[in-house]
DNA sequence: TAGATTGTTAATCGATTAACAATC
DNA sequence: TAGATTGTTAATCGATTAACAATC
């Protein structure tokens, strides 16, 4: 294998900028809904709090069009760009497992439309839920899931399971031919290579700011010494 | 200001690090159940697809016990070290914002609680919620919001709501001496640098899916050629 | 002792930032 | 023209990985 998969630096843009794109996709939305036109790389930094070499440098990897010296981006069409380049136009299928608080929060979720992914299909195990409804999407036995995944072509599988299930959800899906996982649940999934797997660990996020914010407490208790 | 905010390296380990632990953690757990007793880092890294010495260097840094040649890590020991690492033994208050689908099933998730962190109260505008519990936790006015913070010492904030009210719902937290925001709106908030701000922007995570989910397509494509 | 494993020091790699030339 | 801004090339910084010495 020459190319290494789960590496978006093949088509010349690095993870960190990858997950920057979205972010001024976003802003870019709130200015031209204030009613503006145009926007340099360095308005977009300094709202952000980024480096505007750095914007610069991804926008300038993401936007065919480009900007012009000192009048900056046009911004309907730099979004274009970015939505291009993040593949919002075609909108890929995805299924969901699990439809329990969370799942059901992510089925209601009416953001995913705007970012090119719509949910086809949910499964669960539980014969309460089987056969309803959530904000119009079906819930199918889990059973089903292979051959209904095959039926509707879909490469996306989103796992909000309990972590004990999350592996053989995960193994039923790539039966079903998914290609992606989005998994909500805190269970390491193992998977071929070939996979790509996102993991999305809330217990991971929230280290992140009990730690920051022990640091800033502590520093403040120094300070008062 | 000498030392940086948001900084983790200010405690010895880097911000990949600090994200890799809480994985680590969750690992240690299954094996502990498995019924191991001790285990290598090297098991470790290769278990969950990672760099063995960058395992290594994350656990000893995490780890004040230490682990022992050709024996590895005390499951147990290591997991308390783990934990205590990340503060998860004194429990961290909190108070969320938004009772919608995404707000609820964040009430109703069990999973804080090993992670040190207690929603304490929940603020909504919707007369319908307010005086509501769900999971056991009451819905305030988000009028009230200022006055119960400093009421109950807590410092961690959670916004759920729609994008449009997420700025004022963060000034309103900042005035109730919220210091972190965990921010699940898809809104950038403006603060000043003393204030600590997550964003668990689902819009990133899906556009690093499809554009990975993209190039694998693509390079499939190219093979049949 | 031999070998597995730890923990550290040095080399490599990749991303950010700084400096600069180009242009409207 | 002058100045703001773009886009690129070079320097810096930080994280990962490789090499190695220590130890049970």
């Amino acid at each position: 294998m020459s190319i290494k998969l789960n590496d978006p630096a093949s088509r010349g843009v690095s993870k960190p900028t990858l997950r920057r794109l979205p972010v001024y996709l976003n802003y870019l939305k709130t200015q031209a809904e204030a009613g503006k036109t145009n926007i340099s790389a360095t308005a977009v930094a300094t709202a952000l709090g980024l480096n505007e070499v750095q914007v610069r440098k991804d926008l300038s990897a993401a936007s065919k069009s480009g900007g012009r010296p000192k009048v900056g981006y046009c911004i309907a069409k730099l979004t274009a760009d970015l939505e291009e380049f993040l593949g919002y136009q075609n909108t890929k299928a995805a299924i969901l497992v699990g439809v329990g608080h969370l799942g059901a929060a992510l089925l209601s979720f009416q953001g995913f439309q705007d970012c090119g992914m719509r949910i086809a299909a949910a499964f669960d195990n539980d014969p309460e839920k089987i056969g309803t409804e959530i904000s119009g999407i079906r819930v199918y036995n889990i059973q089903d899931l292979p051959h209904i995944c095959k039926l509707i072509h879909v490469h996306i599988g989103i796992i909000t399971t309990k972590p004990e299930q999350a592996q053989n959800v995960c193994n039923t899906m790539m039966e079903g031919g998914i290609r992606a996982i989005w998994n909500f649940s805190t269970a390491h999934l193992d998977t071929p290579e070939s996979m790509i797997v996102h993991n999305e660990n809330l217990a991971v996020s929230l280290a992140m700011i009990s730690h920051d914010l022990e640091q800033v407490i502590q520093q403040e208790q120094r300070k008062e010494e």
